[in-house]
DNA sequence: TTGACATATCGGGAAAAGTCGATATATCTT
DNA sequence: AAGATATATCGACTTTTCCCGATATGTCAA
């Protein structure tokens, strides 16, 4: 848990709505609905909907899984990202009583 | 309460730090001892902890102060600068529920 | 009111982050 | 094996942040 990392991540309009959109996938991803989010939501979905190139959001997906925030997996040629909701109550308790 | 705004703020490993030493002042700054804490700790202090410029740890109180994470207070020719509990208990409560 | 001291603001050079297009890698399909 | 598709990485350019020294502002004391 590296608070920096973790801020520098948060300090990023974008990311912070990536990170918002996954809170509610079904609401925010529609299209993928077909293939179900246990895996969370793959990068072409949140490209599209920041409307960034891909590359950027690529790398921004890097940046908060690097994090915690976030966890990724693999499944054929693509890539789920999913929130870490452990990892959003723990910073919370360390913004409550560390920092 | 802007989101991004506080999380900049964080992302600074100085700002994080004198945050952290404003937790304890009695502890991290006990050459103040003798004027008290009712008002946080003054910019001097800091800064000397802090061992970077003077303009660089007052720079660096005004982020943190536009970011609503301390208050500072003017006694004289000394400002003053406080955590804000407040700020930390609500910001807590949003990376819980809303981010 | 002058000088000393504390803090804030300004201007700038260096380092880091943002963002892109191009390219590499991995996987799937045929 | 070849082409298509999804994602990751690279190189470059622009914008922002870091951090400094110099200067301005505000306050106290003589």
């Amino acid at each position: 848990m590296d608070q920096l990392e973790i801020f520098k991540a948060l300090s990023n309009k974008t990311r912070l709505q990536i990170l918002q959109w996954l809170k509610e996938p079904e609401l925010n991803f529609p299209d993928q609905e077909k293939y179900g989010f246990d895996n969370g939501v793959c990068v072409g979905q949140i490209q599209h909907k920041a409307g960034l190139t891909q590359s950027t959001v690529s790398e921004y997906l890097t940046i908060i899984q690097r994090a915690g925030l976030v966890t990724s997996t693999r499944v054929g040629q693509w890539t789920y990202y999913k929130r870490n909701e452990e990892a959003f109550a723990a910073l919370s308790k360390l913004v409550e009583s560390e920092l």
